[in-house]
DNA sequence: CGGCATCCTCTTTGATACTG
DNA sequence: CAGTATCAAAGAGGATGCCG
């Protein structure tokens, strides 16, 4: 029974909140847009705290308005897919925005705010830059949260995934809010050990992706 | 009272939605970006279906969060201004994106949505542009809705704002969805005529700013 | 009028429990 | 795993009242 709730405005802005402008819809575009087709469990577990009957209801939302596709495994598999539509993926320059401002939250975490590891590549995509593309690659490792991430440069671009490099430049560990701060080249390296993290490796290459301070 | 629900998740566009995600709260963000300073009336005019305590809430909110401040106008006057603040113009980048995203929603009006003139002033903003700004500038005056808005060339930029002007080049009169399809090059002239958009005046001078097909 | 506060009803959500 | 079902709490919408 989704209703889609409007603001009945002649507005684009209005307009593109009636469809993603609900409770969680943003944050399940967001889920989709750095997981790809993903499980319903699996948006359940990247989405802490929402309710199953609501992640239901919004998936029911997102799909009646075209955003999300259902794809429904064969027999082998039992389980269903959800991955955004075209119209969903471009979403993406909102989410930009939206992360973009929001950068500035991120400074001082209340310490009680959930944290999956997958949530850093919005931000990594958004700040990092490869500062000499034509180098060699280099690979990152961040231990943080529940699983490894890899941050790498290919060519030119800053690419970001689950997972660990086989041999990677250098090893982050520690706090979230640490990595964040140093790779977005709001905390100078030493500041950033100072205050717990841990790194291993060649910590010369990070000066190739950490943005220029303002 | 208003308390300030949060996601509780340490990303930044959970954080942004923790500030900027409930309803009502963008489109009271974007009459304040398109009116400048308002007063409490003016807001509830130019948000045809909002809940008078809800915007009393939300302008609390806005105020705790730091993204509007509140001008208490001298004992003359009787009545005082909200305002945003930087961080709070700052969040245009996202009403500009939200726009773009749902502008391909504006094309079939349902007819029964409220429609008021100055909302024109983002898309306007958003799609035109100055095609030969070396020439003398040019007036557009558009009659739709409860009052004219002009559109105007400054030196290569579009602006767009309340009022008539004394000596426009054109005058577009019609629907809304008439005067936006012609103007997003959407429509081409004469089939808006067709449909019933009046023009008087140098109807050539909207090749100018109208933006290539594409 | 402009700027709310109150009261009431309805809908949405959050939390948890249960099922094929 | 992939949802349903249930129920209490919070939020939204609408009407009206109050006060300078």
């Amino acid at each position: 029974m989704p209703e889609v709730r409007s603001y009945e405005a002649y507005c684009s802005v209005a307009k593109a909140l009636d469809l993603v402008g609900e409770r969680w819809t943003l944050l399940i575009v967001r889920e989709l847009m750095i997981s790809g087709p993903s499980r319903y469990t699996d948006l359940l577990h990247g989405l802490p705290g929402i309710a199953s009957n609501l992640l239901v209801d919004r998936l029911k939302e997102l799909e009646e308005v075209g955003l999300v596709n259902r794809e429904v495994a064969p027999p082998p598999i039992a389980t269903s897919l959800f991955h955004l539509t075209d119209r969903g993926h471009a979403l993406k320059p909102i989410l930009e925005e939206l992360g973009r401002w929001g950068a500035p939250l991120m400074e001082n975490p209340s310490g009680k705010e959930a944290f999956q590891s997958h949530w850093l590549v919005f931000p990594m995509e958004l700040h990092l830059v490869d500062h000499t593309p034509k180098r060699p690659p280099i690979k990152i490792e961040l231990r943080t949260g529940e699983e490894p991430m890899v941050v790498e440069t290919v060519n030119g671009q800053i690419r970001t995934h689950r997972g660990s490099a086989d041999n990677p430049n250098v090893i982050l560990e520690g706090r979230p809010g640490l990595i964040l701060g140093l790779l977005t080249g709001r905390l100078p390296l030493d500041e950033a050990r100072r205050r717990g993290l841990k790194l291993s490796g060649d910590t010369a290459v990070l000066k190739r992706v950490i943005p220029a301070p303002d």
